[in-house]
RNA sequence: UGGGGCGUCGACAAAUGGCAAGUCAGGAGAUUUUGGAUCUCCCAUAUGGAGGUUCGAAUCCUCCCGCCCCAGCCA
């Protein structure tokens, strides 16, 4: 056996960090941050920097810290606050004492920002938002030096002492760091590090009004707990000479800004303006809506945390930006829940079937695998009587060519039951619609395989009518139509390009009887169906199951091909 | 027309001057008491383009093309 390795993914980070254990940089230390900001629910795309950070710090044996970016009282909350450390917890991650809010550092961001006033590299500005921008330039035009850039350096330490006093209104001053008007970088031209803001903190309350810039507050939040590497997305780029800018002037201990590509997902959209839309306008029931992309919706759907993980490392970390296709995320958790789930039967759209030559009055109790693909999950009895239902879907008058299933004359076979002909179709007079189907039963089969040897293609599920529970089952299908919906008509036609079948609910589905009681967030799969997890609404009287991802359907294609045939 | 990035299969993504990995999707078949699962095979004469350096280039050089980000007192 040869050494275990002590990483074995890689991509260009784990790169970086092994050269600077090799060469010896933050003395062979790896400690990583998750920096969210509460004023929102996680998605998919923290997910993937979430266990980007806390995998590589234990890959590297070194840590995480989880850190709350709140400084910016007017769009944070304490509800979001808690609704983060619940979702990073049920993804598998844990922060131990390390729980820290950039609010825990005011103080001392306002001690440095006294230093960079002191070194002359900070003053006071009174410019207007309009005047500033105005004199920041454009992208091809340098920008002006604001009027007030050369105060004296006592002018500036009262007035900034004056700002924390509450002595201004808000808007009325900032606190700019001195860099250079002229960049080609706009991030240079003398930042805002401070401004006024008459807002109540959910941590802090009322004890500030001046409130720190995520540029200034978060170099020295990660300096100051010795973060070694400090991942973040492709669009902080242009900040990384900033945050490099801000630790050297104070001489400070300087981890490295790494920056990599966020994750775009097909069929979905990623930003929380847009997520915060749908909450808003009702087109989902929440942020914890079964189609939404965030960790509670997808937690609500039934994925696993073990799945998301597993997608995450799957799309690996480069810095190209990209577009996942969801069919990648669907990948992951079959194949998580086919290991994991236990099998039970559920008829989406029950078609009656009388078994006729069955006894009226006997009720059999049917040996079912609860898990083909683990044995220790061992079995379960399924209640069988002369009365069932099938999936109408399973039966068709007229079948198609390599129609396995159920048609007049065909014989199926009744998962873990008996081999079953179809030998009469009732109808609907009015509608003309299947209302009943009349079989007849091998009782040589018991259990589904036939003495003689002889073979059938199709097995069906199935419940015993007298003993199956009512449910209401809740499909769902991509939230977007388009593979990409941000792309071309911005915002506006959002709301248009919603799949409107994203959401159907099936509402007298009848399930077998093991699932009385069960928990809410439980996982199954409903044979032949897909996967499916307990609504936390569903109760004793009403089952509710979302519909976490389809089996894969082999004869949906081979339908589809065969239309697409006949069409030609 | 400023600054910063990025172009490898339909989608992700490796390859660090030496035979273009792997995964998803797609296709064909085997097998099957889930048309599930599993297994086998196929799927880039070639890395945005054109030149150049080199015995040898996705990788180094030059030019070109395309895409993304930045003008919040948001993060």
């Amino acid at each position: 056996m040869s050494e275990p390795e002590i990483s074995s993914t890689s991509d260009f980070i784990r790169d970086i960090i092994r050269e600077d254990q090799k060469s010896g940089k933050y003395d062979g230390r790896v400690h990583t941050r998750f920096p969210p900001e509460p004023n929102g629910y996680l998605h998919i795309g923290h997910a993937k920097s979430i266990c980007l950070n806390f995998s590589v710090a234990d890959e590297f044996q070194g840590f995480c810290n989880l850190r709350f970016d709140d400084t910016n009282p007017i769009k944070e909350e304490r509800e979001y606050v808690e609704a983060i450390k619940e979702d990073v917890h049920w993804l598998g991650f844990g922060w131990d004492d390390r729980l820290y809010y950039a609010s825990d550092y005011y103080e001392q961001f306002y001690a440095y920002a006294v230093q960079l006033i002191q070194h002359g590299k900070a003053y006071v500005c009174d410019l207007t938002p309009d005047e500033m921008r105005a004199y920041r330039g454009t992208l091809t035009e340098p920008g002006t030096d604001s009027p007030w850039r050369n105060r004296p350096i006592e002018e500036n330490l009262e007035l900034f002492e004056k700002m924390r006093a509450g002595h201004f209104e808000e808007g009325s001053k900032t606190l700019r760091a001195k860099i250079d008007m002229s960049s080609g970088n706009l991030n240079m031209r003398d930042p805002v590090i401070y401004r006024i803001l008459e807002a109540e903190h959910h941590r802090t309350g009322n004890t500030w009004c001046i409130y720190p810039m995520y540029d200034f507050a978060h170099c020295i939040s990660d300096s100051i707990e010795r973060i070694t590497h400090s991942l973040c997305t492709l669009e902080f780029e242009d900040h990384r000479p900033l945050y490099d800018w801000f630790l050297d002037v104070l001489g400070l201990y300087h981890p490295q800004q790494i920056e990599f590509a966020r994750l775009n997902l097909s069929n979905t959209v990623m930003s929380k303006r847009k997520l915060l839309r749908l909450v808003e306008e009702k087109q989902v029931s929440g942020w914890d809506d079964p189609r939404m992309p965030t960790i509670s919706g997808l937690r609500r759907r039934g994925y696993t945390p073990e799945s998301i993980r597993a997608f995450s490392e799957r799309i690996g970390v480069a810095r190209r930006e990209s577009l996942v296709d969801i069919a990648l995320l669907e990948f992951c958790v079959r194949e998580d829940l086919n290991k994991r789930a236990p099998r039970v039967m559920g008829v989406l759209r029950p078609l009656k079937m009388v078994i006729t030559n069955y006894p009226e009055d006997t009720v059999e109790d049917l040996k079912a695998i609860n898990n083909p693909e683990d044995a220790t999950m061992g079995t379960r009895k399924v209640p069988f009587s002369r009365v069932i239902y099938v999936e109408r879907d399973d039966f068709r008058e007229d079948p198609p060519k390599k129609w396995f299933r159920l048609a007049p004359g065909r014989e199926v076979r009744l998962r873990y039951a008996y081999f079953i002909t179809c030998v009469d179709v009732k109808k609907d007079k009015e509608t003309g619609e299947v209302s009943e189907i009349h079989c007849t039963y091998d009782p040589a089969t018991r259990g589904g395989d036939s003495p003689d040897g002889r073979r059938v293609k199709g097995t069906i599920h199935w419940v015993s009518a007298s003993h199956a529970l009512d449910a209401e089952l809740r499909l769902y299908d991509h939230l977007f139509t388009k593979e990409d919906p941000e792309q071309g008509d911005e915002g506006s036609n959002l709301t248009a390009q919603l799949n409107p079948y994203s959401l159907e609910r099936v509402s007298s589905c009848r399930v077998e009887p093991s699932l009385a009681g069960a928990e809410p967030f439980s996982r199954f799969q409903f044979e032949r169906i897909g996967y499916f997890s307990v609504d936390p609404d569903s109760t004793d009287t009403k089952l509710i199951f979302n519909r976490t991802v389809t089996l894969k359907d082999s004869w949906a294609k081979i339908e589809k091909k065969q239309q697409q045939k006949s069409k030609k």
